[in-house]
DNA sequence: TAGATTGTTAATCGATTAACAATC
DNA sequence: TAGATTGTTAATCGATTAACAATC
């Protein structure tokens, strides 16, 4: 009775928006840098002044995950990113098998921040011989055929497809075979997935077509000062 | 005369959403694969179903970009990926350097699909005497402190940060001496940079979440669906 | 001609921003 | 107490969806 009461408008993740979702492993990166420099005490202000988001849109965010803020002092650090953690490590879908152990998928395999975001890559899946039964990044590479079979019997239900796009589909049907349940899908190859599995496609080139036009904006922006200046 | 006659509603890319462009590359990407297929004409209603769009947006998406729709018939299959080629590679922005030529930079560098998107990576710079004067990936390594010489003389305006976290603005201050303009940011480390030069933060934790909350969604789906039925 | 498809204009939806009340 | 900061409610902005006219 003492603990149920606080426990007001904090949401759960099925509940958060998209945006805000997006926003806050961002927030963890930054919070943790800031704990590590002996920071205590942040306030949204100067957590959106750093990340260059508006005061307002970080208290929103903030305020669907953590209830510690209090005004003139901000938020204690270590609450701050404890909530941030267990809010995005929630739904236990730590756990998953990627599939490809190509470049991609072995800078995946390495890159060890996942695991502060909840996601634990337990091995990795290649048809190639000359992969299979060698350790890649510390983890096992075991033949992709084996996959449906350790998927269920670990009860793995995530997969993150780095395999060429050719083999996407092939690789992806292996995976729902498996009982996977959502793909992280590092591949152009848009899969074909029933409804109930979540599929999120990673795109490397959408991402560099949006700086690559930002730029050509700031590029034409000076044309047209120097223009009006000059001519 | 006869030629200029010919050009009504496309759009340049400093004009076109965000959500639009960020899915041109996803239209390109399926629609060489089409080509491969031996495609030659597709409306929008088949590339909406084929990667879960709706055809509205689909159609709104392509009418920014080419104009050889055709009621009826469609879009001939040659022209729209010309189309779509010509404006993710305009803007004159392909040259790139990439930072740090750790695992995920020599994935990037390896990354032979972004040729296709506009993007040219032409060296790597590293701190590392161990990688300095080596090829990675067939690309020269050079030093770091060499950059900002090397993209004035060059005139590269694109820089590809893939370093450690705490190597992030060091090496992002090295980018702006050398006059870099853009630079896409690998990195957790939020980039202090001027209001002319744009960032674009690659947030791979960020899209993890997003998986994650949507599966968790389903499976919370699931529950009271079940619970329903059997309590 | 009939019907499928394009492309546009208006309505809806969601996210951000602005304004303000609450509180330490 | 005064002022900074939180958190909420209303207004704005942008993107998607719905409805429809144009055309091959």
């Amino acid at each position: 009775m003492p603990q149920s009461e606080v426990s007001p408008a904090v949401q759960t993740i099925a509940q958060i928006s998209h945006a805000t979702l997006e926003r806050l492993p961002r927030y963890l990166a930054y919070l943790k840098i800031r704990q590590k420099q002996g920071v205590q005490q942040i306030s949204a202000t100067i957590i959106a002044e750093d990340l260059r988001l508006t005061p307002v849109s970080v208290r929103k965010d903030l305020a669907a995950v953590c209830q510690a803020g209090r005004p003139k002092v901000g938020f204690p650090l270590d609450i701050l990113i404890d909530d941030l953690e267990r809010f995005l490590g929630c739904g236990n879908v730590r756990d998953a098998f990627l599939i490809g152990a190509g470049k991609l998928g072995r800078a995946l395999l390495a890159h060890r921040q996942f695991g502060e975001y909840g996601l634990d890559i337990l091995a990795a899946f290649d048809v190639s011989p000359r992969l299979v039964g060698q350790e890649v990044e510390g983890k096992p590479v075991f033949p992709l055929r084996k996959l449906p079979n350790l998927a269920q019997r670990m009860g793995v239900h995530v997969g993150i497809l780095t395999v060429p796009a050719e083999a996407a589909q092939t690789a992806c049907d292996i995976l729902l075979e498996g009982g996977i349940r959502a793909i992280w899908n590092f591949t152009p190859t848009p899969l074909d997935v029933p409804a109930t599995v979540v599929v999120r496609n990673e795109n490397l080139a959408a991402s560099f077509a949006v700086l690559s036009r930002d730029l050509a904006a700031v590029f034409a922006q000076e044309q047209v000062e120097v223009g009006g200046t000059t001519l």
